[in-house]
DNA sequence: AGAAGGACCAGTGGTCCGTA
DNA sequence: AGAAGGACCAGTGGTCCGTA
């Protein structure tokens, strides 16, 4: 599973056809082993079920990215299974890859019926982001190069190599606060997925709420935020959201705004 | 001088004319206040004789960069002084703005004289950026916003519009490891200089002779450079430099090859 | 020749907005 | 409408090479 690795790293390509290097990534299953991959692949079966369809429409693809489907949750089937097999969503005729199924608000432990994802799956793309990090931060080693400490672009385009189409930079960024606060407080973040979840929120609204225990937290340590991400091992490798930075700051004002502390004008320190 | 250090952040003019904003940052001496500011600026005198340059020019400017060339230790004088005055590198009819002397191999404690600059100011120009660095996170902490470890080309922009516009980036990354073994071992740092400049050596030479010491370092050290870099207050705020990461990396690859370590193959562990 | 530094370039962090 | 993610963009790290 390292040899194809090194590949992973190098340029690129841009050919219409798909590269030997493409199909060996896809046998490796996306380098990781955990539950889930495990549960979410669909076992073998799906697996070949892909690899025909890819190579069934080698000749048609319209993008680099076409020929890269398998590991696609957007394809898993947790209720209409083979219905979605007849349909364009599983055929994929337009030569597009389908998108992942959209996120809904879960109670931990619960998994997501229909076609959709629950947020324990959300938490796991993180977790699995953080197991490429340290793929591409022993292969760096290795090669007596620069070694990234955070998940960069870079981290993004060795996960996609080894065949995990469905991790994304936009998505993983776009839920960073959320996977801060199941790490930071996860009494708090599960707490939260059943309020939401009872009062039937979208995620967009779920997401949203995320922020307020944050900055509550931060105001408890000093509001340096990036202090308090850095402070975690899982959650050290993620970039501060800059969301999340701005509310920290526009709270820390606000308050010591309106509660002026005896040190006099300088000074941001809390209260108490 | 915290004022306009706030304008120096935002975007650079591209005005032909010189803006008020370069005459305040002028005024302020760069922000620094070592002895070798004081000692390199030539004092107030050379200050006002800039600025009537500046101001006798301001209609023959050719770049952005033209209307700044106070504090520039290009201009000054600790030799040919007065002749300097009546040739064109003074006045400086151009437009474009005098480049800095270059290097010579000084001992520790010797100030260059004719038009050169010495290995100390080299030096003093790595803690002048560190300085620079430091204002610049305190802007950034003061406003909530991501705060830089390293001296970016944030810094660098910054160190240009508080006047010190001979630190520019390709100069400081040039002798970064120079500057690296000057903190990390001081000792061999000055005997190096004493014996380049008995031998008459060039900077380059020098240049080329500091990575021997650094990669030996390493060795010692576990061959991690970039962890050798970061435990120093000083030097961590750099990058480590390409090619002193590349020569350590070769240097560790071919010890480990030609004595073979009783642990096996994967390791690369040293023979004591 | 030896050296300083403007300016370029590939790949980054960040996220918008056309898409489904 | 709510949401996923391709693709863009300003500014980065890195250093080459036209300049003096």
């Amino acid at each position: 599973t390292t040899t194809h690795v090194l590949d992973a790293l190098s340029q690129e390509g841009l050919s219409e056809e798909p590269v030997q290097q493409e199909k060996e990534a896809a046998g490796s299953g996306g380098t990781t082993t955990g539950a889930w991959d495990v549960a979410l692949t669909g076992g073998g079966r799906k697996h070949h079920h892909n690899h025909q369809h890819r190579r069934r429409k080698s000749y048609k693809v319209r993008s680099k990215m076409a020929s890269m489907e398998h590991l696609q949750h957007g394809d898993d089937d947790y209720d209409d299974d083979e219905t979605e097999g007849a349909e364009d969503d599983d055929v994929n005729c337009g030569g597009e890859r389908q998108r992942e199924h959209p996120f809904i608000v879960t109670e931990p432990g619960e998994v997501a019926r229909g076609k959709k994802n629950g947020l324990d799956y959300l938490f796991h793309l993180y977790e699995q982001c953080r197991e490429f990090l340290i793929q591409v931060q022993n292969i760096a080693k290795e090669r007596g190069e620069k070694c990234p400490t955070k998940v960069t672009n870079q981290v993004f385009r060795y996960a996609k190599k080894s065949g995990a189409t469905y991790i994304n930079k936009p998505k993983m960024r776009h839920y960073v606060h959320c996977y801060a606060l199941h790490c930071l407080d996860e009494e708090a973040s599960n707490a939260l997925r059943r309020a939401f979840k009872e009062r039937g929120e979208n995620v967009g609204a779920w997401r949203q709420a995320c922020y307020k225990p944050l900055v509550a937290i931060a105001s408890r340590q000093g509001w340096d935020i990036d202090a308090i991400f850095n402070a975690h091992p899982r959650l050290s490798i993620w970039y501060v959201p800059t969301k999340l930075r701005q509310l920290c700051h526009a709270e820390r004002s606000s308050i010591s705004t309106n509660c002026v502390v005896p040190g006099g004008p300088s000074g941001h320190q809390l209260p108490f």
